[in-house]
Parts: C-alpha cells; sequence; structure tokens
DNA sequence: TCAATACTTTAGAATTAATATAATGTATTA
DNA sequence: TAATACATTATATTAATTCTAAAGTATTGA
C-alpha cells in the first residue's frame, strides 16, 4: 500500500472524496517521519511552497477540521491567538519552546502518572495533558 | 488598609492611574474570596451588571493587559477562540469542566511532582502546568 | 489659580483567525 | 449522456482583539 493510498484511505474514511488538493494537503500532514505540529498558516505555506496546485484556504480548514473530527488529528491549545494542531493523536504531553515558537512530543512512557489528591464530586477525569514551557539554558557553568 | 486602597496599590504599581472605571474592574477581579477565572466577555457582562458605570471594552483590555504584564493576572490558555484569564498568578494547574466551561484551580500540593525523564538539549524547563479535563460521572453505580 | 502637559476614556474602525456562502467545477451514477 | 452529488474557490461574514483619534480628566509648575 501507497503512502497515497494512506491517504486516500484517510480521506475516505473521513467521509472526503481523495482529490488533489486534499491528497496534497495530506502529503505535508503525515508523509512526516516524525510527528507534525502546525498552524493552519503555516500549513498553507508549506503547501504554496511546495507544490503546483493551489489549495484554497476553505479546503485546508474543510479537511483538518473533517481530520479532527475523526480522530487523524488532535488540537492543541496553547495561545488564544491561533489553533495548533498535531498528527500525534495519543494522549501525550508536549515541550513548548518558547524561543522557537515549537512544540515536541514528550511520551506518556517519559512520565510518571500524575496523581491529583483532589476530586470534584460528580465528575471524573477524562484526560490530563501538560505543557512544559521551556527556554534556553544560558547558566554560565562554574 | 481598605480594599480600595489595595486597588489604587495595585494600578499604581501597574503604571496606571486609579479611574473610578479602573477601580471598578479591580472590585470585580479582586473582591473575590476565591480565585476568579474569566473572559473578557464575562467581565464585561459583570461590569455592567453590578455597576452604574459604564466601561468601554478598550478599558477593560488595557487595565487586564497591564495586569497580566505586571505579574497581578494571569492567561490560561484553552482554546483558540478566547482567552480565559485567572486571579491566581501562582503556578498551578486546572481542571476544565467541559460541560459548564469552568476553570478549578488545583494547587501545587495536590499534585506529585511531575517527573519528566526527558531533557532537550541547552533547554530548561521554566514552568509545567497540565489541565485535567472533566466530565459528569454518570456511571450506573453497582 | 491657571494653563500647559500628560494621561484616560471611549466610540468606532481595523485586524485577523475562523467560518459561512454561493457560484462554478468535477466526479459519480444511472 | 444527463442528472446528481460532492468539491473548490473567491468572497463575505463573524467575533475576539487591537488600534486610533477625538474628547475628557488629572497633574504639574509658574
Ligand atoms: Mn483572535
Ligand atoms: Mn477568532
Ligand atoms: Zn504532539
Ligand atoms: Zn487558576
Amino acid at each position: 500500500m501507497t503512502y497515497v493510498d494512506q491517504y486516500i484511505d484517510k480521506l475516505r474514511k473521513s467521509g472526503l472524496r481523495p482529490t488533489k488538493q486534499r491528497i496534497k494537503i495530506c502529503e505535508v500532514l503525515f508523509n512526516a517521519e516524525k510527528t507534525f505540529h502546525f498552524t493552519i498558516k503555516e500549513l498553507v505555506k508549506i503547501i504554496e511552497n511546495q507544490a503546483n496546485i493551489k489549495v484554497s484556504l476553505a479546503t485546508v480548514y474543510n479537511t483538518v477540521h473533517a481530520f479532527i473530527k475523526k480522530g487523524y488529528l488532535k488540537e492543541i491549545p496553547l495561545n488564544a491567538s491561533q489553533s495548533y494542531y498535531d498528527t500525534n493523536v495519543t494522549h501525550h504531553h508536549h515541550f513548548f519552546d518558547e524561543e522557537e515558537n515549537k512544540l515536541i512530543d514528550i511520551n506518556q512512557e517519559d512520565v510518571d502518572d500524575i496523581n491529583i489528591k483532589r476530586t470534584i464530586p460528580g465528575k471524573k477525569i477524562r484526560s490530563v495533558e501538560f505543557i512544559a514551557k521551556i527556554v534556553s539554558d544560558n547558566q554560565s557553568q562554574k
């Protein structure tokens, strides 16, 4: 099964026909070896730079939303000015590099279980995810 | 020192003159016994409902921003459509009630230290804060 | 006190991410 | 092939936020 076949499969399962615009979007999103974190603006820029096809903003938003709904993409709340998305849809944590404005995955196994010694009556926890903000470590070394 | 004196102090330290609009904003923000989590829209609505003075959106935004800069308020990234703010400026975690759309504080002492078994070369961690999403626990009890 | 100066408030305009619309294009079906 | 369904796109709309510029108020110092 080629990569493109996988994209077609993802699109079909999301209820979308595999058009060339959508396959291009998939190439950018799911080709990467590693997890891919992005904003819509960044995604559009990457598509523009590497494709000879034009993809409208509406198509990008529609496709991303369909993938989120289907569970192929995840939204990461980072700040209120712009949405961040993630191709890693597992439950996981992040470093956020405040200088590069980049998210970095932290897998579950790299963190001890988070134990909250407090409950809210009638409520149960659905998920616990943290963001560890990181900055350059410019300490003068002794 | 009266409450109002404290508000005046906070405003002065934030580089703002204590006007009646700003003192009203402080009353809403800092009068509460408990931590106060809010959006700008909610803050404006509360002011409108309890004050006989009019405060423009611009003044609300300006004052909130000045307090954030000074460290009297903290921004909580929850989603990309609206900013949430917090009068609890200590390092702490949150429950987020997805049904009520409400933040609830979790103090440091209610959580075991989070131990991340992974480092990023040249970077140090500045903060680690999580959001635990909660929903109604409607389990049929045995 | 008074006028110059600095800071405030405000309505409304501008910006921008996100969403909606509606016309045109393309694929699928019968 | 013709009807139908789905897609793409340019453009419009929405809504949170930020900006602007004019009018108001406080402060300062002669
Ligand atoms: Mn915004
Ligand atoms: Mn928005
Ligand atoms: Zn991730
Ligand atoms: Zn809080």
